[in-house]
DNA sequence: AAATCGCCGTAGAAATTCTAAGGGTCATGC
DNA sequence: GCATGACCCTTAGAATTTCTACGGCGATTT
């Protein structure tokens, strides 16, 4: 009959915040990036959430944790909480009033897409803020406070997105070295530039086209789209292009696209709206803003 | 164009407790006792809460505080989201199995009521452990992890409850002062023992017995009931005895009753049961160990 | 066989969260 | 009218939690 403290006390919530990101994102590692911390702080939480329950909750392997049963079985119900949570307090940002807009995208995208368009929004949404943040892996709109979120992907990912391109993909290249190319098969001579990210995008033209790519060179790799292309610009070799991202260096000029031919990449860049920012009604000027003509540049 | 901190962080998931807990408590005070904290943290993480949202969530009154029109609009969000996550806490307590079993219970309850029958409970959930925990307020059952909650309040106040006492009262003395008493009232001249949380026990008892109190002497008056009920069987004074608190008292011949009326006192023993509880179907072997005879004393 | 990846463990550092104490306003009782 | 009690606020310092850093391990990849 014991009395001491007052009250037994519940787990920690941010132990469950952690264990249930490990869950829905399926590693340690995914989990700290969502939560801006160190694998080794949610290693933590979730160890100290296994002690308080007694259970284990993931079960340790080399390359990754996998969820154990019981894991398993209760991780959809604190993915629903959360989820619930994430949408009170998505409607606690809003009776602030849309003071600010947070957006989330892809490096590239942030550079090469919505750089130029940036102004638009800005007076679409005039007086509020715009706050753009560079992220790897797109968020959960109900879950962190964005409020637009833009990256490349898969149409079938985001059935609620709206798509801003078609999703076509086609080698680039800077005007001088254009001279030498007369067909797809002649990019077996140049410098294949690469995109770490997207790493196959080169095979996968190649199968489309029917051109077979040589197999031991692979050209220069980079970390950021943009950054290989202002390398194509500079002529160190030739792109594999996508449309929403190379557009602008086209129209300007400093990138051609040697051969007509487009290939579908299976990504499109897709835009997604919280329920926050679709409750203020403000959607469409959106919408309307970024896919209707830069207005500057 | 900030990109500086990698992600928008969220407002504090303890601060969001914080405020779900005062505003379904109807204050910080009431809050802070949930949550095991002293009244200035949660007034700190409500605080915190509204400047990261930019918006007045409660009203500062000199004797409380108030939702403000956002504060009212927001809260029922978080109260269903804290339930669901607690239903969720819930499931992970009975993943290890129902290795203990949380009593909470009004400090009267346990003491009187309960401690004769806690062998029994033990023995009916056994190999589970138990702990007791008094508590001032009944607790909200699927927020907090209480399996099992014993408090005497009206029965309309928990549907799902099971009522344990038949909710009478009536006075109560040691055998000795009894000899004086010939009805109900004698009992004007008697000193009069108050327990401080239920004050108006006598009045209502006067009431429903045709009787008038003298209104300027008000006799003695404990925190603790069972205190009370101490100082009635060593003759201090006539005692308002709740039929569920002093049957073993009245069965040990330590304490008798002199009238034979007894009144309802509108609040009954209720026992509530956690849906965890409930789940693992021991909810019968526990009503049964608790509303049997008493195994011990 | 070396490199890489993902997680763990620990210790110290950083940040959050809590308590304690003093003060204010309003209601209630004498 | 004045004391008393409720209730909340604020502040500073203390205690605790939480995070980072980094070396290590086992397994997969090159």
């Amino acid at each position: 009959m014991a009395v001491a403290p007052p009250r037994p006390k519940g787990p920690p919530l941010n132990a469950l915040r952690a264990f249930e990101a490990a869950s829905r994102l399926g590693g340690i590692a995914q989990a700290a990036e969502e939560l801006c911390v160190t694998p080794g702080a949610v290693s933590q939480h979730i160890k100290a959430l296994e002690a308080w329950a007694g259970v284990a909750l993931f079960e340790r392997r080399s390359q990754g944790v996998r969820l154990t049963a019981a894991g398993a079985e209760l991780a959809p119900g604190f993915t629903a909480a959360f989820d619930q949570l994430g949408e009170a307090v998505g409607r606690l940002r809003a009776a602030r009033g849309m003071r600010s807009i947070n957006v989330a995208a892809m490096p590239s995208v942030a550079l090469l897409w919505l750089s130029p368009r940036l102004a638009g929004l800005r007076a679409a949404i005039a007086p509020a803020e715009v706050a753009v943040f560079a992220l790897e892996a797109p968020p959960g709109m109900t879950r962190e406070p964005f409020d637009l979120s833009l990256f490349m992907r898969p149409e079938d990912d985001c059935p609620t997105g709206i798509p801003l391109s078609d999703g076509h993909m086609f080698p680039v290249c800077a005007p001088a070295m254009a001279a030498d190319l007369h067909g797809p098969e002649d990019v077996r001579q140049m410098t294949l530039l690469h995109d770490q990210t997207w790493a196959t995008d080169w095979q996968d033209w190649a199968r489309a086209c029917g051109v077979t790519l040589p197999t031991g060179r692979r050209g220069l790799s980079y970390s950021l789209y943009s950054l290989a292309l202002s390398e194509a610009k500079a002529g160190a070799g030739i792109l594999m292009g996508h449309d929403c991202l190379v557009e602008d260096a086209l129209a300007a000029g400093e990138l051609v696209a040697p051969f007509g031919a487009r290939v579908a990449s299976g990504r499109k860049l897709m835009l997604e709206t919280s329920m926050t920012l679709q409750r203020s009604g403000q959607v469409q000027a959106i919408v309307g803003a970024l896919s209707g003509e830069d207005q500057s540049r």
